[in-house]
DNA sequence: GTCTATAGGCTGATAGAC
DNA sequence: GTCTATCAGCCTATAGAC
């Protein structure tokens, strides 16, 4: 999150080798193997020991590149919280009730698909009392909700579903799509699968997805 | 959950001081202290000497009393377990659907708000892939989930709801009540409280209550 | 920039006096 | 049963040769 100038000095071609790919890519894999070290034992739990190893560099590289256990962590809630808000796509007035919330729930349940490690970290720092998310929790993510709040308010003046309290709404697909990745486990003990499969995930999608909607009465569902 | 023998000897009277009575009291102490800190900061995070130290109690006599750290975590975990499936009361198919569903709902939102650290310490363990608890989701939930199964699917038989995929209504049931004790911070940060109060616990269920019952077309909701 | 060696602190666990 | 003193091991972090 600090700002480092350009990489590329005088006379080296941009994308080559030149100076600062090694370190782009050191730091790379350490934030991968971060990542899974994080989600797997927590923050008090993963070592940067176990870290080093996992990205095939000696321990104290990870401490020149980061410097501190705590420094890697934030670095990789960062990376984390860049796509948290964005990459689900907006929730508008101008949207059709139906269409927006489907694409809503359906991301989430991507997400928690594709970067479950992500959402482990995620889940794990809430349970701890957010030391470093607080800030987030109390501005970025509470303003957003009020925004959709409005939106959700406004479909239903217009009769286009219940009115449902707009934040409960929002706990309840946020813990039900984060629960295929957080709760991993207990999902396929419980469906008696080795592993969760693409079907699964649809199933999961369009399960949540009907519930939210007939629940809420959204018109043309 | 190891057999003891009953700690009355000849000659005291029960109830009173008498043989058994410190170390039960000791134990006890130890447990709540451990929930704390393990709910707090997961088991990696927890040390025994806080343990120790909020129990009143030094290092050694912890050390005295349940050996190693595991075994007191173990120890936790059983007392958590013993209440999880049978507390919430059954759900049967003679039930009435709506009725059994809202009891139920509003069983696991009591229980993330009377008892918020148990519920934090089962997340945390089944985050971590349920070292622990592996066995207790392969064997006993899942015959409790099929079991439920069976009822959810006589229901629909009969027309009293529609047909749905009964694992993932309970995933979805599990992950949005669960969310207020787990994720309470984020709850109370998104809702601007200080502190969740009993209005809110009641909002929750009765906003999941309805979801679920409407979403699910439960006949008499 | 890289890596070996190690400092310094905290952890789980125990020995042994009371 | 209780508690002080202590150990061996692992942890984060750094010094310093290359």
């Amino acid at each position: 999150m600090t700002a480092r100038p350009a990489a590329s000095g005088a006379g080296t071609v941009p994308g080559r080798p030149g100076p600062g790919r090694i370190r782009r890519r050191n730091r790379t894999r350490i934030l991968g193997a971060a990542e899974e070290v994080f989600a797997e034992k927590g923050f008090d739990g993963a070592t940067t020991a176990e870290i080093a190893e996992r990205a095939g560099l000696p321990k104290a590289n990870v401490h020149y590149y980061f410097g501190t256990k705590e420094a890697i962590y934030r670095a990789v809630i960062d990376g984390i919280m860049e796509l948290w808000l964005e990459a689900f796509g907006e929730i508008d007035e101008r949207d059709d009730p139906a269409e927006a919330l489907a694409r809503y729930i359906r991301a989430k349940v991507s997400y928690s698909r594709n970067r479950p490690l992500a959402s482990r970290i995620f889940a794990n720092e809430i349970i701890r009392g957010a030391p470093v998310l607080r800030d987030f929790l109390q501005g970025e993510l509470r303003a957003w909700v009020d925004e959709r709040a409005r939106v959700l308010r406004r479909w239903a003046e217009l009769g286009k579903m219940d009115p449902v309290d707009p934040a409960h709404l929002f706990f309840l697909i946020w813990a039900a799509t984060q629960t295929y990745a957080d709760f991993e486990v207990q999902v396929r003990d419980v469906l008696g699968r080795e592993r969760l499969r693409g079907e699964d995930y649809d199933a999961a999608a369009d399960f949540i997805t009907r519930i939210v909607l007939k629940g809420c009465g959204v018109k043309g569902a």
